[in-house]
DNA sequence: GACGAACCGTAACGTACGGTACGGTTGCGG
DNA sequence: CCGCAACCGTACCGTACGTTACGGTTCGTC
């Protein structure tokens, strides 16, 4: 009766109120987090926990397969490809991407996957990487390609641009939030990088500024 | 009989050993390591570990300083300042702070810090934080102005121009790593990473190439 | 209305580990 | 040589928590 591996979609109400829960506890314990208080506050049994979920790790599993199955963002259309919209583009991915990293779900769930990947089975670092970092990669990179396509921007790797992309906009503040550096990030401050971010990014790989060489 | 906690030099030699199975201990094992682990490998008994460190986190946080005290990088001197020499700055502090990121070490404290940064009560986030994201912007920011004076930069605050040199540097790289991210930086992917974020940077923040409002 | 599956609440078990205590040894000052 | 401080090795204690077991309740099905 162990809950599927391969979708994460096969989850009862229940299962999944079970799963906000853990989430929930997660954000406000860390990894101190324990069965006995999952259970107390999802008002189930521990017995139940360990009939869905296996053990302690497959718990956690599960909730970060959970979180991650409710982040899907919507894909940008690329459909008129001006200068405008990709900026526009650009800018609401970094935006999306910043509001991501700098959330307390966030937070605490890479916390409690860097902690585990040390010694891992399930390892919850490639889970959260998958979702993250990759997938991210995954969906902006067919912009990139649709913007040189349309002889807006000039690169040779896609992937290089978009980790340029990354860096310009993430810069320090996922390791300072995971280390527990209090950083307020408001949403105009999130606007303000991301619209920086977006136009160093142009400054480095527009094809109207630069011929083509200038980031590699 | 603790150790001293401002200075934290007063290590007899067979104290620094100890810190030093310890470290190694926490590449090996991570957060996982146990005080009769340190006792046995260090070839001490847990009575003096906890005369010496108070607690475990006494320990690990003697652990994470004594690290941090290791690594006093020397500083760069900003004497002849021509453009030449400023890259070569800029490029040494890129490879050196990539190293040191990618390094088991750093890797292992690194993590121990972000799983303490939930609840900790002498919180090591913050020891780690201090002695590497912001220990290297202080190295870093007067090398920037530096070259601002001398009519090679152009920026109009050094803080954020640091902030975006460190994303162009470090990218996703710390965060893959963190995670469990298999990657492997030869030395010569970290040249080649060096000068390429310090030619884009430049690019950015470079005087002769970009009047002055590039990045903001 | 009886049966069984699923589940809740609670209690119980086993263990790993942080922390302490203690006897034995070494080495140094007087 | 005496005494003492520091320290090693080991045994011990207490507890927290993962995991299991069990009695009682609900609910759908025949």
């Amino acid at each position: 009766m162990q809950v599927a591996e391969a979708p994460g979609e096969e989850l009862t109400a229940r299962q999944q109120d079970v799963l906000d829960v853990a989430l929930r506890l997660l954000v406000e314990e860390g990894d101190a987090l324990t069965m006995t208080a999952v259970a107390q506050r999802a008002s189930c049994s521990k017995e139940t926990l360990y009939k869905w979920f296996g053990d302690r790790d497959g718990l956690l599993t599960a909730t970060v397969k959970w979180q991650a199955s409710k982040v899907r963002v919507a894909a940008i259309d690329r459909a008129k490809l001006d200068l405008p919209s990709l900026t526009e583009s650009l800018e609401q991915y970094a935006s999306n991407w910043l509001e991501v990293i700098s959330s307390e779900t966030s937070i605490a769930l890479n916390r409690v996957a860097v902690s585990h990947a040390s010694s891992d089975k399930k390892n919850l670092g490639a889970i959260v990487l998958e979702n993250g970092r990759l997938e991210m990669g995954r969906r902006l990179k067919p912009v990139l390609e649709a913007g040189r396509d349309a002889g807006l921007l000039a690169f040779d790797d896609a992937e290089d641009a978009f980790r340029t992309f990354f860096g310009l906009v993430a810069r320090d503040v996922q390791i300072r939030l995971l280390l527990g550096d209090r950083l307020k990030l408001t949403s105009a401050a999130i606007a303000r990088d991301s619209a920086q971010a977006t136009r160093q990014f142009l400054a480095l790989h527009g094809a109207q500024n630069r011929p083509a060489s200038a980031g590699h």
